[in-house]
DNA sequence: GTCTATATCCAGATAGAC
DNA sequence: GTCTATCTGGATATAGAC
């Protein structure tokens, strides 16, 4: 009923176990009788444990890069999509919170990257890039062009975008935890945007015109 | 030179390693072979290794109780100090910062809960109730205070609080993943509370008067 | 590629001398 | 309370039949 694809399957249990388990505490046995074989049959698709972890790096490094949309440098390409108005904010965030909170892979490895990152200096750097470091600039880049375009106060992008992003952050995390707390978070997120677009409302001159007639 | 207190350094030793590697990836002999024993010596203090999480779990949740300001339902009792400016609550919150990120049994317990929060319901209840819960409700408070007496603007104070701490809740992450970007975490802290109590700032009419010259 | 069998090692835990 | 010695099981990994 299948072979050809054991070492995929392999690699997608693994990351399944190390996800909630962790790397150290997750052994050869348990792998492998996920996925329906002996444990002696997985040396046959690769020489030793690290080197499923290693694959899994390797996968899960790849994935981002042709997937997410925080990992190129395509920041002018959705201009286009601007200006943005609040209530689109919000259904484009929710819509991007729920992909990635119930995409099994994307979920194990950012589950994964938090378990390891005291341990594993490589997770470590992985898990700074792809969780903060890049989702910020994104941001950072989105919210200077939504101020350049009058959508947005003037006000300094970088902090803005850690007042956007940051909490959502957290959010996802209460959720991985606590899966059944999604609906609360979502309404959370929507309150959040809103109140982000509010008070980072830019003062119109135009106001001032309107008031006058 | 020692022995009395041999159980309270078998504990701090395996929060140590807890805090690092998790608790099923830590043997029994490493946690005796940082305190100087034999690991056989070790069950004289603890009945098994499950034992000395179970006692851990217990002191970390006393010293919260005891000593965290979070902890408490004291919203009421530093209401003297208020108001707050913002100067005076950048001072505060990076020294709370600091207090925690540096302090080695909080800081370790945080990270314990951090790797355990996927695999040991007890600690994911934990990890949500002190670092996410209990620190929004404290701070929902305090800026519902702050609202009252004119120092912030009326607004929602949940999602303000969550604004305002989700972001540093992100930072010292960071800082426990990488210590060497405290520096950089604390002036993007000291940034992110002046931009918060600028954009809730309340809207006083003598700014008109003030650009009317 | 998968299996059984095995080698080697180290895990958690206990017994009993000191 | 700490030690050495030991038990038992499970860990990673290999050898070799099918």
């Amino acid at each position: 009923m299948d072979r050809g694809n054991t070492k995929q399957e392999i690699l997608e249990a693994s990351l399944e176990l190390f996800s909630v388990q962790g790397f150290e505490a997750t052994s050869v046995s348990q792998i492998a009788g996920a996925v329906g074989i002996r444990k002696a049959s997985l040396y046959s698709h690769f020489e030793n444990k690290q080197a499923i972890l290693d694959a899994l790096v390797k996968e899960v490094l790849e994935q981002y890069e042709a997937h997410s949309i925080f990992a190129k440098a395509d920041q002018e390409k959705d201009a286009g999509d601007l200006p943005m108005t609040p209530d689109a904010a919000v259904q484009m965030i929710q819509g991007q919170i729920r992909y990635i909170l119930h995409d099994p892979s994307i979920s194990r490895a950012r589950k994964m990257l938090v378990i390891e990152q005291f341990q594993n200096p490589e997770l470590a750097k992985l898990q700074t890039k792809q969780n903060y470091s890049d989702v910020l600039q994104y941001f950072t880049g989105l919210i200077a062009r939504l101020i350049q375009q009058g959508v947005l106060a003037e006000d300094d992008p970088e902090i803005m975008a850690a007042q956007f992003c940051l909490p959502i952050s957290v959010w996802i995390n209460l959720c991985d935890r606590e899966p059944d707390r999604e609906p609360e978070v979502m309404a959370l997120v929507s309150r959040h945007i809103q109140q982000f677009f509010k008070v980072y409302q830019p003062k119109e001159q135009t106001v001032f015109f309107q008031e006058l007639d």
